[in-house]
DNA sequence: ACATACCGGGG
DNA sequence: GTGTACGGTATGT
């Protein structure tokens, strides 16, 4: 039996005889649910140490076996091996385990074996090995030669049931030219009464893709839109959500911030109501996987938590300056979020109107049809990003960078002939944390001041284009300098002037990224062709952002082939480079504002836009083959402000006004929950406001405006909540916060607190009479907090003052004269 | 000045 | 074994 599929999600489950299966749950070209069943060998390599003999070692080694549980776990042969290390020649044991399971307990034993001076290998996942073994490609269609199995048989090797038409034992699988795909999605969003997980119920979820918008509640309500649905109770409403995933039999579930409250927040309900999650294609339930923030997987259908995803991969190109679902949409879709009061809303559900509830449902909907929106827009990216890297979506889809650049190097290693390296173990993360910072970017502060007619242009992939150029790479980096090799230029490395010194031979490293930089001109080439083209766009977006993370990759204290001397090497010919910019800039007679790592801004002047291509253009000729500077853009306006404490401009942290009006802004982060709403909108608007001016006194008077309220006491409490989350036990507090005193006193109060609450309080004016007090002893609860009680001081010191102060001083307003509204000097000076 | 703790996304 | 993120800022000591 033939089958062409296209491979969607892979795991590893152990039939009743230990035996380790790989499933590959994918689609048929028919659209059919499929399941391939196969799986390769197990293996990893011992490095011996010189002068051990290798037969005798072998022979050694072959005897080893481990009692694992009920079973036995032996070696079943061993090739000797020529391979490189890291660049190095060696000889290598290829050990063959009898189970994947088996590598790490025989790895504990033979490591201590004293003609051992190295494994490595051992820690590759069985799913990675599988498809570099069998040359599968992630997201792209096969053909599978095998035998069609039933639910008998599975039941015979002792494996789940699967929901799925088609279930093949792999014979043979081969990659074939690939039609396009598009994955049968749903997109989900819940509302809950409470914020916390744990706290609260579901009152509702919605779902949406292409065909169906649906929203399920139990909370009844008259007049409803024909897409409600109601159930019973949250339990049939939990209910329901499985049976329309069961019915639908979708390959991707996508949610915005899924892993990390969707998906937490229903496990917690249906443990509560004892439901089970069963969701998976064998009817396992979802699992997740522990992190920081955990990831939550479901087998056969891939749970996409497109926040991870934006977050991870497309936020360094968008100019939202939040990840909110509503920022987002707005700009890839050009839709928002509906408008409702949600905190009261969820607190107060039971006794909202029928009206109000009728909105809610439609602001749960609208969440779940933006969620599919973006996905659609987004599937290109993930896809590619996906078969260019060649794991499994659930993994590309929420993988960092640095995880992304060393899986693209672990599947394309082989042709190197090289051995993976090992992840590092504790204590090398604690010794590459150690020796901490190398030198960075050279970065030219700006001096403070708002600005006409501003040209901004940068190198066009800065990183890659070094590492190329200068086969920057740990298995190419030479002790001492050979006759023909590459050099750094002269920098001071911890405390000691150093050049560097790589072969000319090329590395895997720069060879691997050269290829993705002539993929990407290839992509560029037919792009020209086929203008606009969303897969080719995407897979040249892919192209581009893995190569320019590689750098990051070297720099990163996780990374298997870390190198801090080829970072600091790469940043090294960076600053050199952009030096050079800048030089150039100041002989053309321009005004340089600002630079930082790869890019630099100047003042127009006198000169027009084509005098400044010109002059970019000049330069290119200048510059080494692999290298280009290119127009980020031409702005309007641009202002860019002191940090707080020093006079010195601040990095990255200007704001732009695009001749389209549009408004650029970056490095200005105080719309985060420990700000209170007065000063994120304030801020927003002060820059808003000087951008369009050209000046400060509307946004002065504005910031006056506020000090009068906030001294009137016309300010609501609302406005001046400050939120922080108890992020572990009360007790175990050694600093004792704001929010850890109002904690105790809600605990006190016999108010519901535990770690992860958040904890809202407002500062008030404290004991009169009493010396200085400290901030937390003048917090309170904002139930307890009169209307008026607020410490109009605090919230101007520590609130208004530090938003704003360092936008007034480059009009050379200081914090005082923003209190006192003394101008020293008038307008007409600036 | 240094240490400790929290921010993000989500209701 | 699916890695315990990460860079920045406020408050306390």
């Amino acid at each position: 039996m033939m089958v062409v599929f296209i491979p969607l999600d892979i795991d590893y489950v152990d039939d009743k005889e230990n035996k380790t299966w790989i499933r590959i749950f994918g689609r048929t070209k028919e659209g059919k649910r499929c399941c391939v069943l196969d799986s390769c060998e197990a293996f990893f390599y011992l490095i011996p140490k010189e002068g051990v003999d290798i037969k005798k070692y072998v022979e050694k080694v072959k005897k080893t076996e481990v009692k694992i549980a009920n079973r036995i776990g032996k070696v079943k042969k061993i090739e000797i091996v020529k391979k490189n290390f890291v660049g190095k020649p060696i000889t290598a044991l290829k050990v063959f385990v009898t189970n994947h399971k088996d590598i790490i307990p025989i790895k504990d034993v033979v490591k201590n074996f004293k003609e051992t001076k190295d494994k490595q290998e051992t820690d590759i996942n069985f799913v990675t090995r599988y498809i570099i073994e069998k040359g599968i490609k992630s997201l792209q269609w096969h053909e599978v030669k095998g035998k069609v199995i039933g639910k008998k048989e599975l039941e015979q090797l002792g494996l789940e049931p699967l929901d799925s038409e088609v279930i093949i034992k792999a014979e043979k699988l081969t990659p074939i030219n690939k039609f396009d795909f598009k994955p049968k999605f749903l997109a989900f969003d819940i509302e809950a009464s409470e914020f916390e997980v744990g706290k609260g119920q579901i009152i509702m979820i919605a779902i949406a893709n292409e065909k169906l918008k649906k929203v399920i509640t139990w909370k009844r309500f008259s007049n409803a839109p024909p897409e409600v649905e109601f159930v019973k109770d949250e339990k049939e409403l939990i209910e329901k959500f499985k049976e329309i995933i069961k019915e639908e039999k979708p390959d991707c579930l996508v949610g915005y911030f899924s892993d990390g409250f969707d998906l937490p927040y229903l496990r917690e309900r249906a443990n509560a109501l004892k439901i089970k999650l069963d969701l998976g294609i064998d009817n396992s339930n979802i699992t997740f996987i522990r992190g920081i923030v955990g990831s939550a997987k479901i087998s056969g259908i891939v749970h996409i938590d497109l926040f991870k995803f934006i977050e991870n991969i497309i936020a360094p190109t968008l100019q939202s300056e939040t990840l909110t679902l509503d920022e987002v949409a707005n700009e890839l879709i050009g839709e928002q979020k509906l408008k409702i009061d949600l905190a009261r809303l969820t607190k107060e559900f039971h006794k909202a109107k029928d009206s109000e509830i009728q909105k809610f449902c439609l602001y749960n909907l609208q969440d779940a049809v933006l969620t599919a929106k973006l996905f659609c827009k987004l599937w290109p990216n993930i896809a590619e990003i996906t078969r260019l890297v060649n794991e499994p979506l659930w993994t590309c889809s929420r993988a960092t960078y640095s995880s992304l650049v060393e899986h693209y190097i672990i599947h394309n290693i082989n042709k190197f002939n090289e051995i993976i390296k090992h992840r590092p173990i504790h204590e090398e993360i604690q010794e590459r944390r150690r020796k901490g910072k190398y030198t960075g970017a050279f970065v030219l502060q700006p001096k403070p001041g708002l600005y006409e007619n501003i040209a901004m242009f940068d190198f066009r992939s800065l990183y890659p284009s070094i590492i190329i150029s200068f086969n920057i790479s740990p298995s190419t980096i030479l002790e001492k300098p050979e006759k023909d090799c590459y050099e750094t230029p002269e920098f001071e490395y911890d405390g000691k002037k150093v050049r560097f010194y790589f072969s000319k031979k090329q590395g895997f490293i720069p060879c691997l990224l050269k290829e993705l930089i002539e993929k990407r001109k290839k992509v560029k080439e037919e792009l020209k062709r086929k203008k606009d083209d969303p897969l080719l766009e995407a897979r040249n977006y892919a192209l581009k952002t893995l190569a320019n993370a590689t750098y990051g990759y070297y720099a990163f204290f996780g990374a298997r082939w870390y190198c801090r001397e080829c970072a600091a090497s790469a940043t090294a010919f960076g600053r050199y480079y952009i030096q050079k910019v800048i030089e150039e800039a100041k002989k053309a007679g321009f005004n340089v504002l600002y630079a930082d790592t790869d890019s630099v801004a100047f003042e127009l002047g006198n000169k027009s836009e084509a005098e400044a291509l010109r002059w970019q253009k000049k330069i290119n000729e200048k510059l080494p083959k692999d290298m280009e500077l290119e127009l980020e853009d031409f702005y309007k306006r641009g202002i860019f402000v002191t940090t707080r404490r020093k006079e010195i401009g601040a990095k990255k942290k200007y704001a732009m006004l695009a001749k389209d009006g549009s408004i650029k802004i970056r490095g200005f982060e105080t719309v985060r929950r420990d700000w209170a709403k007065l000063t994120k909108e304030l801020q927003d608007k002060v820059l808003r406001l000087v951008l369009e001016e050209g000046k400060p006194d509307k946004a002065l008077t504005y910031v006056y405006k506020v000090i009068d309220d906030l001294k009137a006491k016309k300010i609501e409490k609302e406005k001046l909540i400050i939120r922080t989350q108890l992020k572990k036990e009360i007790e175990s507090y050694a600093a004792i916060t704001p929010h850890v005193v109002i904690a105790r006193r809600m605990k006190k109060l016999g108010l519901p607190v535990k770690v992860g609450s958040i904890i809202e309080y407002i500062i008030t004016e404290g004991k009169k009479g009493k010396g200085k007090e400290l901030i937390r002893e003048k917090a309170k609860l904002p139930e307890e907090c009169e209307e008026k009680e607020y410490d109009t001081n605090y919230y101007i010191e520590h609130q208004i003052i530090p938003a704003v102060e360092n936008i007034f001083e480059v009009f050379g307003i200081t914090k005082e004269q923003i209190i006192t509204r003394k101008r020293q000097k008038s307008l007409s000076e600036f």
